[in-house]
RNA sequence: GGACCUGUGGAGCAGCCUGGAGUGCUCACCUCCCUGUCAAGGAGGAGGUCGCGGGUUCAAAUCCCGUCAGGUCCGCCA
């Protein structure tokens, strides 16, 4: 393929030896030179991928070259003007795409020079990540690095082609928006024209997403910038994009459908994979009782197993405290985690402390004697019945010589210690595959939930989302059994995305809105435009919103969301490129309203 | 807000536990040599606030306290 510009005549990665006696010009950097003295080899790099040059020995203007092929250095910026050939006899490099050819130089320009750079643009060695975000234009240009920026490149346009096929209208929102209740914390940026008031960013276009739809155009969609003022992990940025979708007249299904699709191609075009679909589906109830979190993996089996009736009329204290208190005993199985030394079954106890738990039982499967029934070897075992174990055994179905480990307490919160240990032990002993794709559906999940704190129930999703229709009826007598019309698309352990069929009748958005103790006055003050929206004639609804830079992250195989974005932020926020965020002078803040209060 | 890991010439590491001269490795950089390399090779050279501050000690990269920065996680966040 021809390069775009006319410095140049071909990518320095594209020549092959179909190309051979072509005069071609060249432009890129110099990823590494080999001086011989007599002859040097220079490896240019663009785009494309990176070529061999040679500078050869000979006469006139080719000594010129060798002269100059002598100067240049790493990085430098070059523009070469040879002939394509095929290399000589035993001299291809089949690690190289271009490795079949090579360019016999006959002019050599120096267009740019370049300091050492910081850290090496060709190693193979990770340098420290603050020192390439501080010259992240010089880390993107690594091969591999700046690779998964054109695989987002290419998961973007795969998108827009699949819903601009489905007939969504790509709608811009906007940045500038104002702050609502709801959710995270949001980013704030002061209004000049309207002194002391302020504009949010938005944590998502969700409001207008759904007036678009009162709106009638039925079906949207936006690759679309959002904030959330909130800690950082490395799945978790401050700004984010979203693919966000909302359609009208549709159920779930139809959702499922489009994302499906959406997602199958992704995969094939970009990855070449062959996904099959539909995919799995589980409920919210399924996804915590047999994996301890609301977002799966299911690459490996390994599921929890719940045990409140093996131990219903048990003698192990931590057991019994945990039922009779209402909770739950919940067993994982580690096949072959005999093995395991003391040390390692303490450090899982630890990594449970870590998490806050009050401690984590385990216990391995051996033989019984003689040949009799196998037997428990456990801290607890002495005040297990016989009949315990083999129901234990029985439901869990442990072997000789698997470990189990047992958490007690809380029916939510055991769940979930239980989940990570599965996740985080099954990795430590290679229980994952990891070129499997997962992706599992996990539908009705509560409405609202408890809010232990603040003495109210919360959404789980948004106060916009539709209960079932089952649930309506019993919304108010039973608030916490409530399911909601949402679903979330999980991959491998990792939400991707999730949505929602939307509340469209004023008469239920109220009951809800009753449910989560906001009041009339306080729904008018927050949501008032959207209610009025949604009061004209708005038609039934639902949307989907995509975590683009995760799903980027999945597919590029990075380990971290920074991978995936041209310009991330560090874990503490900062942009070490820039130095943002950075204080503003007086006069800036003076034009906004603000004055600086003294460092706390 | 909290837990843990990391910080040593330009880069990546070792040294730290058990204190004793800035000691070592790989790469990069500079000079020279070299006509088939492809992580070229050879000879020589330059380059250090051991993140920062304080303490203990005759003596601190090493032990202690604090702090800053990076990372992973919990809380927070859909």
């Amino acid at each position: 393929m021809k390069p775009f510009g006319s410095l140049r005549t071909h990518g320095a990665g594209t020549l092959r030896p179909s190309d051979d006696g072509t005069d071609v010009v060249l432009a890129g950097w110099v990823a590494r030179r080999r001086d011989h003295g007599g002859v040097a080899f220079l490896d240019l790099r663009d785009a494309s991928g990176s070529v061999q040059v040679v500078a050869d020995a000979g006469e006139g203007e080719a000594d010129e070259v060798l002269a100059a092929a002598h100067g240049v250095r790493s990085e430098w910026v070059v523009s070469v003007r040879g002939r394509v050939r095929t290399r000589p006899e035993g001299m291809a490099n089949p690690a190289l795409a271009t490795g079949e050819v090579e360019v016999a130089a006959s002019e050599l320009e120096v267009l740019s020079v370049a300091q050492t750079p910081p850290f090496p643009i060709e190693g193979r060695v990770e340098a420290d990540e603050h020192l390439r975000l501080a010259h992240r234009y010089l880390d993107l240009r690594r091969p591999g690095v700046g690779e998964a920026i054109r695989t987002r490149a290419r998961i973007t346009s795969v998108m827009r082609e699949v819903m601009e096929r489905n007939g969504f209208l790509d709608v811009e929102t906007p940045m500038l928006t104002r702050s609502t209740p709801e959710g995270a914390r949001d980013f704030l940026v002061p209004s000049r024209l309207q002194r002391g008031e302020f504009y949010a960013l938005p944590q998502s276009p969700q409001l207008f997403k759904q007036l678009l739809m009162v709106a009638g155009l039925e079906r949207y969609y936006q690759i679309v910038r959002c904030f959330r003022d909130e800690d950082l992990r490395a799945d978790r940025q401050p700004e984010f994009t979203q693919l966000d979708i909302e359609a009208s007249f549709i159920t779930a299904e139809d959702l499922y459908g489009l994302v499906e699709e959406l997602i199958v191609e992704l995969w094939s075009e970009v990855l070449d994979v062959e996904l099959s679909a539909p995919f799995a589906r589980m409920t919210y109830a399924e996804a915590m009782a047999r994996y301890g979190t609301d977002a799966p993996d299911c690459r490996f089996d390994l599921r929890l197993v719940d045990l409140g009736e093996v131990f219903r009329g048990t003698e192990v204290g931590i057991f019994r405290g945990a039922l009779d208190a209402g909770g739950s005993v919940v067993g994982w199985r580690l096949p072959g985690g005999g093995e395991l030394t003391r040390k390692q079954f303490d450090d899982w106890v630890e990594f449970a402390k870590r998490r806050g738990a009050k401690g984590l039982a385990w216990g391995v499967v051996e033989a019984g004697e003689g040949g009799g029934a196998p037997t428990l070897r456990s801290p607890l075992a002495k005040f297990m019945a016989d009949d315990e174990v083999t129901a234990l055994l029985a439901a869990t179905g442990a072997g000789v010589g698997d470990a189990l480990f047992f958490g007690a307490g809380p029916t939510r919160s055991t769940q979930q210690l239980m989940g990570a240990l599965r996740v985080a032990a099954a990795k430590a002993h290679g229980f994952v595959p990891e070129d499997r794709w997962a992706f599992t559906w996990v539908l009705e999940a509560p409405l609202v939930e408890w809010n232990d704190d603040e003495g109210r129930w919360d959404p789980v999703h948004h106060p916009f989302t539709s209960p079932t229709e089952d649930s309506l009826a019993t919304l108010e007598q039973a608030p916490g059994a409530a399911l909601a019309q949402a679903y979330d698309l999980v991959l491998n352990g990792t939400e991707l995305g999730g949505g929602s069929i939307r509340i469209h009748r004023r008469d239920v958005q109220e009951r809800v809105f009753a449910l989560l103790g906001i009041g009339e006055a306080e729904a008018r003050e927050k949501f008032g435009f959207l209610l009025d929206g949604l009061s004209y004639g708005a038609p039934p609804h639902g949307g989907i919103a995509f975590g683009l830079d995760r799903i980027a992250m999945l597919m590029a195989g990075a380990g971290s969301l920074r991978d995936v974005i041209a310009f991330p932020k560090t874990q503490s926020g900062q942009d070490p490129l820039t130095g943002a965020p950075a204080a503003v002078d007086d006069a800036q803040l003076r034009e906004v309203g603000l004055r600086r209060l003294p460092p706390s």
